[in-house]
DNA sequence: TTGAAAGCGCTAACAC
DNA sequence: GTGTTAGCGCTTTCAA
């Protein structure tokens, strides 16, 4: 029953030593002798002594605490990217804490100065991308990292995906598959470069097979939930017929997709059979057997795995040059997609 | 372009003050002149200058982090429970870490022993229940707080789901259907207070209708994951086909069951013709129109205005009090459940 | 109402 | 190899 905690000097007076002595010893420190270091820790452990970490970084004027800012935990595919970051980096001692920005800028922002206010020694970005926010990330003087996108005029150190070419390998999917009319639904389309992208990616394929693009029956604007991937399809399937409807659509992640297929389902509107389906992150829930979503993986462990790594040095060797890693996804087919038949045949 | 962050004495400087008087404005504190702290706080406010966290954290002697600590946030259930704390804690002015214990009862403690180290100034956790656990929450002097899981000597504060009551529910649903041979799949049933009292409510259900409970079919080890869900199906389904064999089951958790599902799908196993199936929690995913789980909600949205409640009540006013809340769970009816068949009908 | 000064628990020069 | 001392940036008595 620890009453109360030690302090340091508590320790060094018990063990008549100086509380530098203490410290050097518990920190790994040169310029203890061997045997007294070892008397120290040896007391430290039994009395369980543990530094005032709050002390320590005001002392250093350092912490060792990463802020992780992030659209919304509840996005299962951020849901692995922070646990695969915070395990990653809590063996290195680092401790995450994680912002849910839920895609808003402002409280991006909010976080980011927070961040700084609290003094944490790094900032792992998963930016919504704005303008704003693209002069903050400038002005920190924070170690920092943007993950699965990047700003405009940002030069430092990131980790994402080739947005760009999992845009364009499912577009090809679709093509390969004999569909001409192939629409597009993108989670914020300006202010996301992820998004953007996969959209770019999309119309080169589009592009090079020579087949037309139809603006009109695309969303720019979704929110990157399933809720909004449900309104999506209630919008796009409320539009008169007409024969330049898509016969594939592309949704700008997993769960927008799983949003868009329940209100088909719920309508009578059959995947793969009546329209074809591909998204993005290849989150768990896509490979039930009952979804079998077809999707484009950002292999979201590896993703995790580099940006741990990346902020590690970024914390340990604030002089490297900054890391830029691009990461290739895949394709992963699954369900939602079949070869295009047309009406009359 | 703030080039560094000013401290509360360079700020008094320039404004021909006390660092006192700065800091009995900026936060709130009596006597000020209302003319002084106008002036004040403009400047501050044009400056941009925010006190340093961490300095005042070890002035006070308590920091505003409170440590969120529960099995997996990759688990939908605890993603919504961690957004919604953390969305109200924040507006509150409290900073929450959220971190994993991956159910393993030493990670717990080494978590409770950091959130202590760092002076956390409050705990709230998801316990994997262990009598290990016990001992540490015990003998703590944080504020802390039980969510969903209680210790068995535990008699501070708590927010739990009455799983008692959910088990009996969730049996009584099946025995409603006809079905006479029940089988319950826990989670670690040994340590863990929900997945033991759901199976209490199983059992008293069982009994108050007159069947019988035959352990063969049960299994009590699982570990709340998806993939264990799937390894417990193939489990069940390789035993040699015997009269007593489960025309129900019960499911511990959502992940559980989806996994369970998942097994029978692939293996020819039709839910519910075949089989029923209810689980706990009612994640998002339950309710996809492709999955239609049958489950208990917790009302994790209830869970977790509730936790915050209490948690900043414990924070504010640390004399009061524990707080018992009880919250009664919901059957969600859906499509993983029908009526009993026998084979010879 | 305001300011001076001590101190929160630790680290890191600097001296010995 | 070890100890002394001066901060880190803030809050909070206490005195004015």
């Amino acid at each position: 029953m620890d009453k109360h905690s030690y302090t340091i000097a508590e320790v060094a007076k018990m063990l008549k030593v100086s509380p530098s002595t203490v410290s050097r010893a518990i920190n790994n420190a040169p310029g203890v002798s061997d045997s007294v270091r070892e008397k120290i820790l040896n007391f430290v452990d039994e009395i369980g002594y543990r530094p005032n970490t709050i002390a320590q970084s005001l002392s250093r004027g350092k912490s060792n605490m990463v802020a992780l800012i992030l659209g919304d935990i509840r996005n299962p595919f951020y849901a692995d990217l922070a646990f695969g970051i915070q395990k990653n980096l809590d063996t290195h001692g680092y401790i995450v804490t994680t912002f849910n920005s839920e895609y808003d800028y402002r409280k991006e922002i909010e976080f980011i100065q927070f961040a700084k206010q609290y003094h944490y020694c790094g900032i792992i970005l998963v930016t919504v991308n704005s303008k704003e926010a693209d002069k903050y990330i400038n002005k920190l003087e924070l170690p920092i990292l943007l993950v699965n996108r990047i700003t405009e005029h940002y030069n430092g150190s990131f980790v994402v995906t080739d947005n760009f070419q999992a845009g364009y390998i499912a577009a090809r999917h679709l093509i390969n598959l004999g569909h001409k009319k192939i629409s597009f639904m993108s989670g914020h389309h300006k202010s996301s470069t992820a998004s953007y992208q996969r959209f770019l990616g999309y119309r080169q394929a589009l592009k090079n097979y020579c087949l037309s693009y139809n603006e009109q029956y695309c969303l720019f604007d979704l929110n990157w939930k399933m809720e909004t991937g449900y309104e999506a399809a209630k919008k796009i399937f409320s539009l008169s017929p007409s024969p330049d409807f898509p016969s594939a659509f592309l949704l700008s992640n997993d769960l927008l997709a799983l949003g868009f297929m329940d209100y088909c389902e719920e309508h009578g509107i059959r995947i793969p059979d009546d329209v074809s389906l591909v998204s993005f992150d290849n989150i768990v829930y896509s490979g039930l057997h009952r979804i079998q979503l077809t999707t484009v993986s950002q292999h979201v462990e590896k993703i995790s795995s580099e940006a741990s790594k990346v902020m590690i040095d970024l914390l340990e060797e604030p002089s490297k040059e900054p890391r830029k890693i691009i990461i290739e996804p895949t394709l992963i087919e699954r369900n939602t997609t079949r070869a295009y038949k047309n009406a009359e045949s």
